[in-house]
DNA sequence: GCTTTAAAAAGTAAATT
DNA sequence: AATTTACTTTTCAAAGC
């Protein structure tokens, strides 16, 4: 069985420290179409339309930025943000601080998994179709969890790191090789 | 020494306590679910297991019985569901559901995977159908497995659409509404997964 | 633990048309 | 009966209850 994963990155959460106290309230006021409930959330949402991200903005001056596909949109998106914060008047100073938190990936094995065999063989992992169709695989190293599907697609997430998503993607794919769990695709049709 | 024992005399004793009041739980909830001594038995056992490793603190008594009791099913091949557990408990699906996975977690507990077969048990008798049928239906589901037909379907799900085909090949037909009502389906699951069944094993039903 | 945000996978569900 | 929308699972941070 050849490997011939394809990895799509879907979706990367970080944090971004920008070491100053904000105006909340006044943020609400001045800059257009963000969302502020202090009762029912803590933070700012603001939604910055290119490239397509959410920001949750706290008072402390750190953020969680989500919905980012990849490393440079998010850089790019956390410019933007702060380009636009500063553009309706928010006094920002100093250089932000990114860190990635969790990057939440989709892959295709292209093979058919033999779920109940491999929820047999494999360590770690919780199969309930009663209440979920995929797998759930919590891999030591890297510290990933993987929601294995029979199609061979999964979702890769909790990792920090985009080698780490290649590298679980390769490991379970051995594994599940190893177990004589996986078997070709009779037809594929191809996508585009 | 002696403040030694005590603590261990009190810890004893709140466990004690505890298990008092949870049997009394579990007894009621498995009578409302008609379940058998044995069934009952094995998940005191379990519940026991996880007091001692103090899975129960912070969370409801009954959310943990009946945790117990789904997992004491599902090793007895008793088909039953959360939801099934679940209304007879104050707690929600949800919170059964993550006391569940907190028992696999924490104890030492092997769960086998859930059999549609064991599903088929249970709605053709809820039904009254003949052992024929089940059979049958047991047949269907065995053959489906081996296609890879089942892999991510609600075992509910695949059981009924078993049982309809069943049904209807051994001429003690139900409607998908019945059927779908006890297994705890809707009508358009029982639909899809007898349109799945019927086309990949190619099963050819007499036009009534 | 909860609240909010994003995203994929595949199954099931409910509301419209 | 076909669409659409929505929820199941997993991960993670933020501040506060």
């Amino acid at each position: 069985m050849p490997y011939k994963a394809v990895v799509n990155i879907e979706n990367i959460v970080a944090t971004v420290t920008l070491e100053q106290s904000l105006d909340l309230y006044a943020m609400e006021r001045s800059v257009p179409n963000v969302e502020y409930d202090p009762d029912q959330f803590p933070g700012l949402i603001f939604r910055l339309e290119s490239p397509k991200v959410t920001s949750l903005i706290f008072k402390s001056g750190k953020m969680v930025v989500t919905g980012a596909k990849s490393t440079d949109e998010l850089i790019k998106a956390v410019k933007r943000i702060i380009k636009t914060l500063k553009k309706y008047g928010m006094q920002l100073t100093g250089k932000p601080k990114i860190q990635i938190q969790n990057i939440v990936a989709s892959a295709n094995l292209h093979v058919i998994v033999n779920l109940d065999k491999a929820a047999f063989l494999l360590e770690n992992n919780m199969y309930e179709p009663e209440q979920f169709p995929g797998l759930i695989y919590r891999m030591d190293e890297p510290r990933v969890v993987l929601l294995i599907f029979s199609s061979g697609k999964m979702v890769i997430t909790g990792a920090k790191r985009e080698d780490e998503v290649h590298k679980a993607v390769k490991r379970i794919f051995d594994r599940l090789a190893e177990l004589d769990c996986i078997r070709p695709v009779e037809e594929e049709e191809l996508e585009f | 020494r002696w403040r030694k024992w005590q603590i261990r005399a009190r810890i004893q004793s709140s466990i004690d306590r505890n298990l008092a009041q949870a049997m009394n739980e579990l007894e009621r909830i498995g009578n409302l679910l008609n379940l058998s001594k044995a069934v009952k038995d094995e998940a005191a056992l379990i519940y026991r297991k996880a007091v001692e490793k103090g899975l129960v603190r912070g969370r409801s008594i009954e959310s943990v019985v009946a945790a117990s009791i789904y997992a004491a099913c599902r090793r007895m091949k008793m088909a039953r569901t959360l939801d099934e557990i679940a209304q007879f408990t104050k707690a929600n699906r949800k919170e059964v559901a993550r006391c569940y996975r907190l028992i696999l977690r924490e104890l030492e507990i092997d769960v086998p995977v859930s059999d549609p077969k064991d599903y088929v048990t249970r709605i053709g008798n809820l039904l009254g159908l003949s052992g024929a049928t089940m059979r049958t239906a047991a047949d269907i589901i065995e053959k489906a497995k081996n296609m890879g037909l089942t892999a991510g379907k609600d075992p509910a799900g695949l059981a009924a659409a078993a049982i309809y085909i069943a049904a209807l090949l051994n001429d003690e037909r139900r409607t998908q509404k019945e059927i779908a009502q006890v297994a705890g389906v809707t009508e358009v699951t029982v639909r899809n997964r007898y349109k799945e069944l019927t086309q990949e094993l190619k099963i050819q039903i007499p036009s009534q």
